[in-house]
DNA sequence: TGTACATCAGTGAACGCGCGTTCACTGATGTAC
DNA sequence: TGTACATCAGTGAACGCGCGTTCACTGATGTAC
């Protein structure tokens, strides 16, 4: 049964929104090409005429992660009254390593959900994770309030606030008290 | 052909350091049982003389990587003369964000190299890591000369160090740069 | 100490399962006239 | 505008492969006497 060239190009939609969800949640070794399809209301021997391979859909789901993530921190970024720039910003970094971020299956930040295994990925999805990191450090310092010279504290705030995160998250169920202890040291002065 | 229980032991020991070293590199799902026991120079049907199951053994290797991380950090927490102390633990920073930690294949540090999917795993193995996070972050608060008082601190030091190493191997092969960048900011004054 | 036998670490084939991918088929859509 | 036909998104069975695990077998080790 043919569908309709919008419907089709919805349902490449809902993949791909499909699998920045669950590919953030399980790794993208951790969910099948028919969970993808299944989560997106549709069966899996269809895959094959959106993407050319499961890889190439990893891909642009990283992407779609990314554009969500650069577009949350470019918006504190391209504020441009100084004190409600620094309102937001303060804001993001404590939304960033809340509990409810901590306890989330599926985490907003990229880097939070993917740096661990990216070392072992294919060049492909290498090279768009490289980019977005690199996109969003330039956000995040311009967001933070520093200009050029202030980069490296910059870029040294974002490795706390992440590695806070990824450390919590990973004893959250097993000691929650010292997950909720590194996540306040993160942003504590 | 049987073996000597002296051979036997010496050959569970191996296939552990194998694991230990394998499952760093590659993460656990990445190695297969074939390959951590041809690693340790034997065959895979002998795999479960030794036992019950992967999942067994990935405890193992997780709390042997840990054995090691925590003699290193121990041993400079417990460096009693105070100045001795204090140059161990900035050789320790250094090195812990230096090039070669970077580059390694496979991360000395088991919050780098497993804490990505360390909320994906099963109970035993997050019971193991978290006891271990635990302890480790015991002796750096330690280490750094830092009492109760500045555990905050200690913590944040250590999330700022993890972070940047976990940032910094994302992109190492993609934008070697950046990667600098972010490991030169974490200890950075 | 020497002998006979049971034990069991190691071997490699085999099993069962899940996964990425392919393929023949369906039937509504899009198009040529 | 209406009709005939080609296209192609979606379906579900099937393929091939890798993996964790099992199993019958081997033969040196460990032990009972």
């Amino acid at each position: 049964m043919r569908i309709s060239k919008a419907r089709a190009e919805e349902n490449r939609e809902r993949v791909v929104a499909a699998a920045a969800k669950l590919f953030r949640e399980k790794g993208f070794d951790g969910v099948a090409v028919a969970d993808l399809m299944h989560a997106a209301g549709l069966t899996h021997g269809g895959f094959y005429n959106h993407f050319d391979s499961k890889q190439q859909l990893e891909a642009a789901a990283c992407e779609r992660v990314f554009e969500r993530a650069l577009a949350k921190i470019g918006a504190v970024a391209d504020t441009s009254a100084p004190e409600a720039r620094a309102q937001a910003f303060a804001d993001y970094r404590r939304r960033y390593v809340s509990k409810a971020a901590r306890d989330t299956p599926a985490p907003a930040c990229p880097m939070v959900a993917f740096a661990g295994d990216m070392s072992r990925r294919p060049p492909d999805i290498r090279a768009a994770y490289a980019r977005g990191l690199s996109d969003y450090l330039e956000r995040f310092t311009r967001a933070s309030g520093r200009d050029s010279a202030g980069r490296a504290a910059a870029l040294r705030e974002f490795s706390t606030l992440a590695g806070a995160l990824i450390l919590a998250r990973g004893v959250a169920r097993d000691d929650p008290e010292l997950s909720e202890e590194i996540l306040r040291a993160a942003v504590a002065e």
